[in-house]
DNA sequence: ATGTTC
């Protein structure tokens, strides 16, 4: 396979690149890349605009490929990647996915100014982590019933605000309201569901977390104003998906996905890229458990959202103020949306791949709250690095079909970060900064600021490119991890 | 990411 250089890149802005379509023979659009130079020339050392470029290649696709400043390696498709395809009858593909459908962010906002919480800090984590199953195959408080299960894939987070775990405003605030319409639940395989039945509620391991942290800094009044957020402010980001739920569906699509491909005469730069069209029966039969699997996590952050609540009122007492749900986006998912495209209006199927969705101000599926200042979009930085709240802008849906950044991005694989960092030293220094870890060493290494990118320049890129405007910094006090 | 090699 070609490998790309620098010189095969054309700037069409500093924020802004482009590998044109006549790089390769097989490439149906251009590769877009937004990011600011430095990062982008960390991104040529690896894999992933060698995978962009195969993603171009897909049956279908519209516009171009897109990746985001935190763009790294992922299976098939790159983590940070965004492509469009034609409805009805272009590509899906559960690479451009992932593994872990419907992983997203939710953020919670406290009343309280965060010296009023500094001092309880361990006690909340203690009583965080006690409240929340997290790790490897621990199980959650409940096992569902096959017909439980139905109604939780079917109706996503309503079904936690029907047994008690949150009310209708967190509906309100959860992208498409925590439930796709898409869901058909006996799509989900029996395997799907037994490893899901018991993992409601719960974290699991790798970069998922739970973190207490605060506004460090407004960047605009107005936006900060519209989404509740004030200086000080104590605040609890929950990342985590569908567990092993999703991963099943995601396996057993791409198995099916491999067989059923040369059928529709499809032959790709990659099997990782396996798709069929969204129209055919077997991509409608992924798509509608894609949609289950996605309500399971919403259903999942709802009631993590509900078990900090819990630990809340353990360590405040029963009548204390509880932290509300500011805003909850999926990052990786596939949704049929409409689109300005070259000057025409189409529905398409947009692949979100470690990237959010990032809508402007006026659109009909941001609350009505926040309608005039643009969707919420979270960023979790790395373990002990600031996180940030953007706003989506006007122009997002002319760039990359209104997707935006996650996340720092992964810099360092899991095995080179464990060799790098020295994890008890590292748990001590963010310790001395008033950061506190429940997580094991193993973890804290992985997860180490050094094996991600400077969040502060990936959003400064997507801020430049003109997708989102900042609205706050928030910086960590406290996280768990599994 | 993941009953971390069904």
């Amino acid at each position: 396979m070609k490998k790309i250089r620098k010189t095969d890149i054309i700037a069409l802005s500093p924020y802004w690149w482009e590998i044109p379509a006549s790089f390769r023979a097989d490439m149906h659009v251009p590769a877009q890349i937004i990011a600011e130079e430095s990062l982008l020339d960390e991104i040529l050392d690896d894999r992933s605009l060698q995978q962009l470029v195969n993603v171009t290649t897909l049956p279908g696709i519209l516009k171009a490929a897109f990746v985001m400043p935190d763009v790294h390696e992922g299976y098939g498709f790159p983590i940070g990647g965004v492509a469009a395809t034609a409805y009805p009858n272009g590509a899906i593909s559960p690479g451009g996915i992932g593994y872990d459908i419907n992983c997203g962010v939710r953020l919670l906002r406290t009343p309280s100014p965060v010296a009023d919480i500094r001092p309880f800090v361990p006690q909340l984590v203690s009583e965080l982590n006690r409240q929340i199953p997290s790790g490897m195959g621990t199980p959650g408080r409940f096992t569902l019933s096959e017909e439980e299960m139905d109604e939780v894939l079917l109706t996503g987070a309503e079904w936690a605000v029907k047994q008690g775990y949150g009310t209708q405003e967190d509906l309100e605030f959860t992208e498409s309201h925590g439930r796709l319409p898409g869901a058909t639940p006996a799509k989900v395989s029996v395997r799907a569901r037994q490893r899901g039945r018991d993992q409601l509620g719960t974290l699991g391991s790798g970069n998922h977390f739970v973190e207490v942290g605060y506004v460090e800094e407004i960047f605009e009044a107005e936006l900060a104003a519209g989404y509740g957020l004030f200086e000080g402010q104590v605040t609890v980001l929950i990342h985590t998906g569908s567990r092993g739920l999703g991963h099943q569906v995601a396996t057993d699509a791409i198995r099916n996905m491999v067989e059923a491909m040369p059928r529709y005469g499809i032959s790709l730069p990659d099997r990782e890229l396996a798709c069929v069209p969204f129209d055919s029966p077997e991509g409608q039969e992924y798509f509608q458990a894609m949609c289950a699997a996605a309500n399971f996590a919403w259903c999942n952050r709802q009631v993590i959202a509900w078990e900090v609540r819990e630990a809340w009122k353990a360590v405040f007492g029963e009548g204390a103020a509880l932290p509300e749900l500011l805003y909850d986006v999926a990052h990786n998912i596939a949704k049929v949306e409409t689109h300005e495209i070259e000057g025409e209006t189409r529905k398409v199927i947009v692949h979100r791949k470690g990237a959010t969705r990032a809508f402007g101000p006026g659109h009909g599926e941001i609350p009505e709250a926040h309608r005039a200042c643009g969707q919420a979009v979270l960023i979790p930085g790395s373990m002990g690095t600031s996180s940030y709240v953007l706003a989506g802008t006007a122009q997002s849906s002319g760039i990359a079909f209104g997707s935006c950044c996650h996340g720092a991005g992964r810099r360092l694989s899991r095995t080179a970060a464990k060799k790098q960092v020295n994890a008890p030293v590292l748990k001590r220094e963010l310790e001395a900064a008033g950061i506190y870890l429940e997580a094991s060493y193993r973890r804290i290494a992985e997860e180490a600021p050094i094996a991600y990118k400077d969040v502060d320049l990936v959003v400064q890129s997507v801020t430049a490119a003109g997708i989102v405007k900042p609205v706050a910094r928030l910086r960590p006090l406290a996280a768990i991890k599994g």
